[in-house]
DNA sequence: ACGCAACTAGAACGATCATTCTAGTTACGC
DNA sequence: GCGTAACTAGAATGATCGTTCTAGTTGCGT
């Protein structure tokens, strides 16, 4: 991967953390990344939406990644569930509530304005779905049970990140952590003992 | 209130919900509503960032009355949830999944760059928070585990917006409303019986 | 019906937007 | 060391951005 062009993708990668999609210039992106429009255009022909595609793919890919890691070093998956809320909560507090994850704003930007970007949003959403569930059947729990449990779990990771983001205050995700870990006990322990 | 003030605020609460604070511009507002630059800064005298913190107030309290009115009609505390999920996923569904609320929008977009908008934000999801806990309260639950569920209640809501609309499917956000109605029923029926 | 405040109208401003384009420079296979 | 492709450079383009400003119009208390 040439250099230039993972300057321009991971500068903006952090710009889209701070500012969302609209919010970030070209002109921005090429004075951050030290690079210029033609480096910009030739790496990434489409333009902003040619970019933006990247960096939702990429970091969506380095989400899944965490999730995984998160979840091997964890002895259970209940306890990989408030490690990984635990450790969002960490990196907010350590980087000035810059949120951790670029995708949650970008999708909401242009799920009704963009309709290759809202599907690349909802691809990556997904992956992140699918990786949770299937941790979570290895738990024990049926298909669709896990499906849901993992959909609300990231949909409250989300969620919380709106809120420690404007409260400046990541407390209310560590909770959020431990809410959703009962969640998760609960249903695996439900599952273990279908007969009522 | 008056009229052209009136449009202007609800033109662009409804433009906010389908593209954001930085994707929607003055134009765009007043070509929507009707109105004229000199009308939207006569109501609006700090222009944009004036305009978006009337939206956020206004529409949080909307959303405030909305849950109250919900929460009010419900039988028990725990329905109420899945009233309101119900009811949200509904909305999704009828309006071609437009954000049902721009404020978890504009909050993502402003939290680092607007410290104004972001103070505005966080004023209305606490209120949110403080209207739910007081339910929780009146059913039985300490003061702090209140505040917490009912951030996580709000957490939820707000990242199941984006799972929905990035996947242009509602189900998964029913289906966090069965999620967080079990963890309310857990949370009040533990209170109940403090001892072991 | 007069006067004054409330409101509307929209042109004009400089800044900045995403994108295109033409030249120029580097890197590398042969 | 030559030729071709990969990459860099940044000026230019036309559109649009948020805001300001000057005139004009409306509505209403008296």
């Amino acid at each position: 991967m040439n250099a230039t062009r993972a300057r321009i993708l991971s500068t903006t990668t952090e710009l889209f953390r701070r500012q969302g999609f609209n919010g970030t210039s070209l002109k921005q992106i090429t004075d951050a990344a030290d690079a210029t429009t033609g480096s910009l255009y030739h790496f990434f022909p489409g333009g902003k939406e040619d970019l933006a595609r990247a960096v939702i793919e990429t970091s969506g890919d380095a989400y899944r990644q965490l999730f995984e890691m998160v979840a091997d070093a964890a002895c259970d998956p209940a306890s990989a569930i408030t490690d990984f809320f635990d450790g969002a909560a960490e990196v907010l507090e350590h980087t000035d509530f810059i949120d951790p994850c670029p995708i949650g704003t970008v999708a909401r930007e242009v799920a009704s304005t963009n309709e290759q970007l809202r599907q690349a949003t909802h691809k990556v959403i997904s992956s992140w779905v699918s990786a949770a569930a299937k941790r979570f059947e290895a738990a024990g729990l049926g298909h669709a049970d896990a499906v849901d449990l993992a959909g609300t779990l990231v949909a409250t990771i989300e969620g919380g990140f709106v809120l420690a983001r404007a409260a400046r205050d990541a407390s209310t995700l560590r909770a959020s952590g431990r809410h959703l870990r009962l969640l998760v006990e609960i249903s695996i322990a439900a599952s273990a003992e279908p007969a009522h």
